[in-house]
DNA sequence: CGTTCACTTGAACCCCCTCAAGGATGGTGG
DNA sequence: CCACCATCCTTGAGGGGGTTCAAGTGAACG
C-alpha cells in the first residue's frame, strides 16, 4: 500500500466511478479522502461475508468476483467487476460485509474510507448524488440479472454474458471483440445458474458454428450480431 | 391525494421505513418534506418503466409488486413490496424509473419528491446515512434472490418465498402463520422462476403432507420447521 | 516426466416445462 | 337470484433441456 496524489485525474477510467461529474476543487477533496490504493493477486480476497464495514473499494485495474454463500455453504457468484467499478455497497445495509470479493487476476484497488466518504457527500452534493446513482445502477444490474436467470434458457444466459463483457470492455477502451475471460468456466456457470459442462458444451457448439474463437480464457466474438440474437436482444448478465 | 400532517410518528411502520434513526426534531423536518399520500387500487400502477423521477415512495399499507420488462416484452416480478418499504430506488441511477410498480390490492403511498428527499439528506446525515442503509439492503435482497434463482430447486425456492413473507408479516405484527398472498399463482411462479403449474402442484403436495392449508390466497403454515427444513433454512425470496 | 487442475465430451436420467382439459371463483348484467 | 363469462387455479400426461455421472484430453508446473 502507498499513498496516492492525483489518483483519480490521471486513472483511465474515472468517468466510469465516483469522481464521474465532479469538478475539479470537489475531485481535489475526493482524492485527499482516498487513502491508498492496494494490489491483490489472483485469488486474494479484498473482503470477506461478516467483515465490518470500513472502506468502499473501486476496482482500478483487473477483475474481482463477489458472492455470497448460501445458507448450505454454497457458492454463488453475484458479479464481476470491471476497472471503474465500485464494491462494498451491499454493507451499507447492516455495516457488515453481505459478500466476499476476490480477484480474479492481479488488481489494483482504491481503498475509500467509508466515514470518510461519508462526511465528504454530506458536503458535496454532487458527489453524494453519484454514489446514489452508482448505488441505483447496482439495483439495476441486479435486477436485469434476476430476470436473465428467471425466464431465459441455458444459452440465451450465456450469449447475454459474453455481450454484457464485451460492451463493457469496449465502455473501458479495450477491444470489445477480443477479450480475455479472466474467470474459470466454473466462475461462469456458477454466475449464470448453470453447470460447467452445460458451460463448455455450449462454448464448443458456438465455435462449430463459428460464433466465437476460444482457447483457454482467450474469446474472440467472429459474430456479433449472431450473439445478440441467440441473447434475444437482452444485454443484461 | 391530500396533505398529511404527523405521518411518520403515527405510522406503525416507521421503524421499518425512512424515518428509522432520525430524532424528534428530524422527523418534524421529514415530514414537512413528505409532501402528500395517495391510495392505489388493485392493478393500478404507481410508476412506468421510463418515468421520470420525481419521488421515491413508501408503502404505507397493502401490497405493491415491481417488475421489469426483457427485450422481449417478458415480465419479470423482482418484488413484493409490504408495508414499510421503499420504492422507486432503481431509478436513481439514470434519474428514470427502471420498472414498473403495481398494486396488488389497494395500497396507501407516501410520497416523497426526491428533490427535497435529496435536499434534506444533504442537511441531516442520519437520514442520508438510513437512505443509504435501505438503498444497501435493497442490493442485498436482489442477492439473496439471485443465489435462490441460480441454484435451487422449485421447491426450495417457494419454501423460502413463503418462509420470507412469513417473517416479513410478523416484523410488521401480523400473523407469521396464516396470511394473505396478495401475488396470484401466475405472480409468485413469475417471481421464483418457474411456471404456475409447478407452484400449483407443489402448494398442492404441501397441503395433502399437512405443510401448509390453502384456500385461495389465504395460507395458514401449520408446520413451519419443515416448510424451514424444505427451503434449506434459506430464508432469501 | 509425472501430477494436478481445468476443461471437454459422451451417455443416461430426471426435474420441470409444455400442452391440454377440467374445475373453482368472482364479477356482471339481466 | 341466477345465468353467464372471464379469470384463476388444479390436475394429468408426455417430452425435452439441462443435470448428473463418468471418462478422457490438454495445459501448466514442479
Amino acid at each position: 500500500m502507498e499513498r496516492v496524489r492525483q489518483a483519480c485525474r490521471s486513472c483511465s477510467v474515472s468517468q466510469l466511478c465516483l469522481p464521474a461529474g465532479l469538478e475539479a476543487s470537489e475531485l481535489d477533496r475526493l482524492e485527499s479522502a482516498l487513502e491508498k490504493k492496494m494490489t491483490l493477486h489472483r485469488g486474494e480476497s479484498l473482503y470477506t461475508v461478516g467483515d465490518p464495514l470500513e472502506s468502499l473499494f473501486a476496482v482500478r485495474s483487473g477483475c474481482m468476483k463477489t458472492s455470497v454463500l448460501g445458507s448450505d455453504g454454497v457458492e454463488q457468484i453475484i458479479g464481476f467487476a470491471l476497472p471503474g467499478e465500485l464494491l462494498g455497497l451491499d454493507a451499507l445495509s447492516v455495516e457488515r460485509h453481505q459478500c466476499t470479493a476476490v480477484a480474479l487476476d492481479t488488481t489494483a484497488i482504491c481503498v475509500l474510507p467509508f466515514a470518510r466518504i461519508e462526511d465528504l457527500a454530506a458536503e458535496l452534493p454532487s458527489l453524494n448524488r453519484q454514489l446514489l446513482r452508482i448505488m441505483g445502477s447496482e439495483i439495476s444490474r441486479e435486477q436485469d440479472l434476476l430476470s436473465l436467470l428467471a425466464n431465459k434458457r441455458a444459452s440465451e444466459r450465456l450469449a447475454s454474458f459474453l455481450d454484457n463483457l464485451s460492451k463493457r470492455f469496449s465502455d473501458r477502451g479495450y477491444s470489445g471483440r477480443d477479450f480475455r475471460l479472466y474467470m474459470s468456466r466454473q466462475e461462469m456457470a456458477n454466475y449464470l445458474g448453470m453447470t460447467i459442462e452445460t458451460v463448455s458444451r455450449t462454448l464448443s457448439a458456438w465455435q462449430r458454428e463459428g460464433l466465437i474463437h476460444i482457447e483457454s480464457k482467450a474469446l474472440s466474438i467472429l459474430d456479433p450480431e449472431g450473439l445478440r440474437a441467440i441473447a434475444g436482444n437482452c444485454v443484461a448478465g
